[in-house]
RNA sequence: GCUGAAGUGGUGGAAUUGGUAGACACGUUGGACUUAAAAUCCAAUGAGCUGUAAGGCUCGUACGGGUUCAAGUCCCGUCUUCAGUACCA
């Protein structure tokens, strides 16, 4: 009987979803797993063999847990929002719901057709109202709260309009914008309704507010910083710009300390936590506050003489505060136009306009040119109180710190550049040095460890750490500075100019956001016409005819209706992608839920994700978004747990091997590979299907492949065209895309999935070469056979012990022992070949025991779950074999009465000998030295040294 | 520049606390079966030298050193590749 793995992948698949196999159940006398992959974003292009391999990792996983007695949940959803489906619906009209529809069915089936162990009663879409209904209500909850510094945790807005009642501001601490103003609690008594929600704005965890933000003109939308990768957009590699605009964001900025202390609690990689903490970015230091000097010379204006400006700086280095030579400011900063004198006028304004103009990216690419210019302004050294000049340089970022840097040439680079470039130039006096006995004329002195500092006054001879603590206190004691940690990490821009998002639960009146009240969500997406931006530059919602807010009714409204009185505009931009899927893990827990995102009781039982799959490019985005977001609703109390993610393990990409035909310039002729080098050629990919596995084309079928070939020549070496290969991304452009539905077709689902294994280890990224898939195609068919020896090919095994095949119970339990080690240690491709090193041994054994055979299979079932099913079912079982017990390992078996010692001389291993394991290390070197061959290596001398490890090895000296 | 990961046959990759480098596959070569092909099975396969043969010897885990009876594995230095990040004060 043959092995028709179609007709028993088929029967399987239809087995589970018929008997709800893989439904998990809220509640358990098991114990819980929680098994997550990061759910797709279904887009047009349906799967290629790179996505599956961290669903089969993760299915593995999933059936192995549930091998062991867990009561194991194992969801798949949807990411279903996104740009492309939108610009897609941009160009044809679709409505990008149908296009999400359509591709959301062909994911299902490909995901089907692998035979994944998912709970598809679960399944999560965030583009469904069912599902964003809640996404909108978390995004109320973060209006609704602030964050306060003294608990370290969020609270209810409305406790802190109690306290602005009762106290003021004064005693509030709490993370907020940097221009709030102080209030008394008469202040605030007397303030208007519309003035109270502007000072709340400032304390709010999302808030609207004016800032510089990325604007990607060709997707008419801005980006966060996370979507920018090299200066453009991630999604089309556009150009983007900073542009100030109203937007909505998130104060993930309260949360930064806690994201980064809580990476010490979780166990992800570590490059993967360095990643989060270099975007969180933590530096410690001090505020320093410049008088400007009022000697001001040459500016005539009065109000400016009085109004003497401070410019307040950050450093990690209030220990090198003497060595300040001069301070630069970032060319945007606001005092530069108060700062500056009429004779340095024309060439800062100069400066200034040259620097806008240039973009971000040219002033990424650009970071060796030095460029600045003197504003002709002095401030006032805090100490000392000498003049230090005011510089601008576009080395100094007005988005990072204070957008001003007190510059210390003698311990930094990059001011240690600055300074040299402009010596003697007016303006720029001679650097000043602050290291004992070092010199500094060829570079910055910034080994902050060893430097004894000196021309510091009070800082005299401190070493760093009591040096810094001093500048601080001192700082202090002036009134000019104070300790302070400075983050990396900026507010996330939260909307989107874009149609295919969630609509935020926003109405306005009299231009202040109002939240929708929760028992009126979902806010659905309104229908319109066309998916671009309106005429006036308005957000795609601005298109509806119907997007008003009735207050009275609770409804949305046609526009016509608003009057200001009861019915009000709603908000016209959407959510970003990561909305949806900074909390859709909880979801999963109880996703029919309409009361709640989730029950209390689901919450508390499954926690959070025990095991989470998915790839890298999410290091810096969804995983910290979501991380936030559970953080927040940790101290909403809403759910029990503030980290999502216990466990994550990033897969590798799969990349594609492409074909590469070699076209001699200017002709229609193409030569095989090895001849290339005799001609001027040009390269062309072509379609790798057509490839055979020793790199052969098939001629015929590129032909017929493009009509450009149909009439191309090809020289030939030995009878064959042979083609070029190259690895890289898999993608259409290179046609280098390998399907898994044609996979599954040809050679089944546990091919594919032991095939994915087997490239490698799950973290690395690895070429996919389809070449290779015969080897464990044949190892599934060697395993079909060992279970089919009867006659004709009848199934068969024979009834006996394991005491009757001491052979066979040695390979089962090497293999339990090993199959169990490497699924712990997420080695999957190792427990591949120790499969087929077990069926390569019974099967030379002729062992056909059931003590044996049967358990293989359970071992087996997590990584070729058909096969597994359809052999247990032949062994007479009529249940699913997806929740038996693992087999125990049991090392009675593997207890070996005999070692093949090598036997080594100087290191070098001569011969072997089988010895007895009871053997003490004196009897064996006895042994060993009575070997013929021993005193043939030895040619008469006597060893200096024997070294004898027992059960590994035998090793003379001499 | 900084941070992280990694360099092993023709290819993908194995190798526990340092203890027989190259498991398991692919590919290649030879053979069996077949009218033939496919499929299947058997054998060989790191490089080189040597022997009629059984066998023996040398080299070999990016490169150069070191520690050790013993190093792919540990230490120091160098190079290369990949990923992330970047005037972060």
């Amino acid at each position: 009987m043959n092995y028709d793995f179609n007709a028993i992948e088929a029967r399987w698949q239809q087995y589970w979803a018929d008997n709800e196999i893989f439904i998990a159940q809220n509640n358990s006398d098991k114990p819980k797993y929680y098994v997550l992959d990061m759910f797709p974003y279904p887009s047009g292009a349906g799967l290629h063999v790179g996505h599956p391999l961290g669903y089969i990792a993760s299915d593995i996983y999933a059936r192995y847990k549930r091998h062991q007695g867990y009561n194991v949940l194992h969801p798949q959803g949807y990411d279903s929002f996104g740009l492309p489906a939108e610009q897609y619906a941009i160009q044809t009209g679709q409505h990008p719901a149908v296009t999400t529809q359509e591709n959301i069915a062909r994911y299902r089936q490909q995901l089907d057709t692998i035979g994944f162990s998912f709970d598809w009663s679960r399944e999560v879409r965030t583009s469904n109202a069912a599902y964003y209904k809640w996404t909108q209500w978390i995004f109320i909850q973060l209006f609704e709260s602030w964050y306060d510094i003294a608990a370290d945790k969020a609270k209810s807005i409305a406790a802190l309009e109690t306290i602005f009642a009762a106290d003021g501001n004064a005693s509030v601490r709490a993370v907020c914008d940097e221009d709030c103003i102080s209030f008394t609690a008469s202040e605030w008594a007397s303030f208007s309704a519309t003035r109270k929600q502007q000072v709340l704005l400032h304390y709010r965890l999302t808030y609207l507010a004016e800032t510089e933000v990325n604007w990607c003109p060709e997707l008419g939308t801005v980006l966060a910083n996370d979507e920018i990768v090299n200066g453009v957009s991630e999604r089309g590699g556009y150009a983007v710009v900073r542009k100030k605009m109203t937007q909505w964001s998130m104060r993930i900025s309260a949360y930064a300390e806690r994201l980064l202390q809580g990476l010490d609690g979780i166990d992800w990689t570590d490059s993967l936590k360095d990643s989060q903490r270099n975007w969180i970015g933590k530096s410690v230091g001090a505020t320093v506050t410049f008088k400007v000097s009022s000697t001001i010379f040459g500016d005539p204006k009065p109000e400016t003489q009085n109004l003497k400006p401070n410019i307040g700086v950050f450093t990690t280095r209030p220990d090198t505060i003497f060595g300040v030579t001069f301070m630069t400011l970032a060319p945007e900063h606001e005092l530069v136009s108060k700062i500056t004198t009429p004779a340095q006028k024309e060439a800062v304004q100069a400066y200034i306009d040259a620097t806008a103009k240039r973009s971000e990216r040219e002033r990424m690419a650009d970071v060796k040119t030095i460029s600045g210019v003197f504003t002709g302004g002095y401030a006032e050294h805090p100490f000392t109180k000498e003049p230090v000049p005011i510089w601008i340089g576009d080395y100094v970022l007005a988005s990072y710190g204070t957008g001003a840097v007190m510059a210390v040439p003698c311990g930094d680079q990059r001011d240690y550049d600055f300074a040299t470039y402009f010596r003697g130039k007016e303006g720029m006096p001679a650097i000043k040095n602050i290291f004992k006995d070092v010199d500094i004329s060829e570079g910055a002195y910034a080994d902050k460890g060893k430097a004894v500092i000196t021309n510091s006054d009070f800082l005299n001879d401190l070493p760093y750490k009591k040096a810094t603590k001093t500048a601080i206190y001192e700082l202090e004691k002036l009134g000019q500075g104070e300790g302070k940690t400075n983050y990396r990490l900026r507010d996330a821009v939260f909307s989107r100019q874009r149609y295919w998002g969630e609509p935020f639960p926003v109405y306005y009146v009299d231009g202040m956001p109002q939240m929708i009240a929760a028992e009126h969500l979902p806010i659905a997406l309104p229908e319109v016409e066309k998916y671009l931006p309106t005429e006036t530059g308005e957000p795609p919602l601005g298109r509806a005819d119907a997007w008003a807010w009735d207050t009275a009714e609770h409804k949305v409204v046609a526009n016509t209706l608003i009057d200001d009185a009861t019915v009000f505009p709603l908000e016209l931009n959407t959510m970003p992608g990561w909305a949806g899927s900074s909390w859709y893990l909880f979801r999963y827990m109880d996703a029919q839920n309409t009361d709640a995102f989730a029950s209390k009781e689901a919450l508390e039982y499954w926690q959070n994700v025990d095991l989470y799959i998915g790839g890298n490019e999410h290091a810096t985005g969804h995983l910290l978004y979501s991380r936030f977001w559970t953080k927040f609703l940790y101290d909403m109390e809403c759910i029990p747990v503030d980290e999502p993610f216990k466990k994550l393990i990033n897969q590798g990409m799969i990349l594609g091997t492409s074909a590469i035909i070699y076209r001699i310039s200017g002709t229609n002729t193409y030569v095989s590979k090895g001849l290339k080098s005799a001609h001027d050629i040009e390269e062309l990919r072509v379609d790798v299907n057509l490839i055979t596995a020793s790199d052969e084309l098939d001629v015929a079928g590129l032909k017929a492949w493009q009509p450009q070939f149909a009439t191309a020549e090809f020289i030939l070496e030995d009878g064959k065209y042979v083609v070029g290969r190259a690895v890289e991304k898999m993608s259409k452009r290179w046609y280098n895309v390998v399907n898994p539905d044609t996979i599954c077709e040809n050679y089944g689902a546990d091919t594919l999935r032991l095939y994915e294994m087997f490239l490698g280890p799950l973290e690395q990224a690895k070429p996919w070469n389809t070449a290779g898939i015969t080897g464990v195609h044949n190892f599934l068919k060697k395993l079909w056979k060992l279970y089919h020896s009867g006659d004709q090919g009848a199934f068969y095994v024979s009834d006996v012990g394991l005491s009757e095949v001491p052979e066979g119970a040695k390979t089962l339990h090497k293999t339990i022992k090993k199959v169990q080690e490497d699924i712990e240690n997420f080695s999957f491709n190792t427990s591949v070949s120790v499969f087929m090193i077990a069926v390569n041994e019974l099967t030379a054994q002729k062992c056909y025991a059931k003590d044996v055979l049967e358990p293989l299979l359970v071992l087996l079932s997590p990584y070729a779950p058909h096969i597994a099913e359809e052999l247990w079912s032949k062994l007479g079982h009529t249940t699913s074999i997806s929740t038996v017990a693992f087999p125990t390992f049991d090392a009675s078996y593997l207890v070996e009465s005999t070692k093949e010692y090598p036997i080594s001389f100087n290191g070098k291993r001569r011969f072997t000998m089988e010895l007895s394991l009871d053997l003490s290390k004196e009897e064996i070197e006895a042994a060993v030295m009575a070997h013929e061959k021993t005193q043939e290596q030895l040619a008469g001398r006597t060893p200096k040294k024997v070294i004898i490890v027992p059960g590994k090895i035998v090793n003379l000296v001499g």
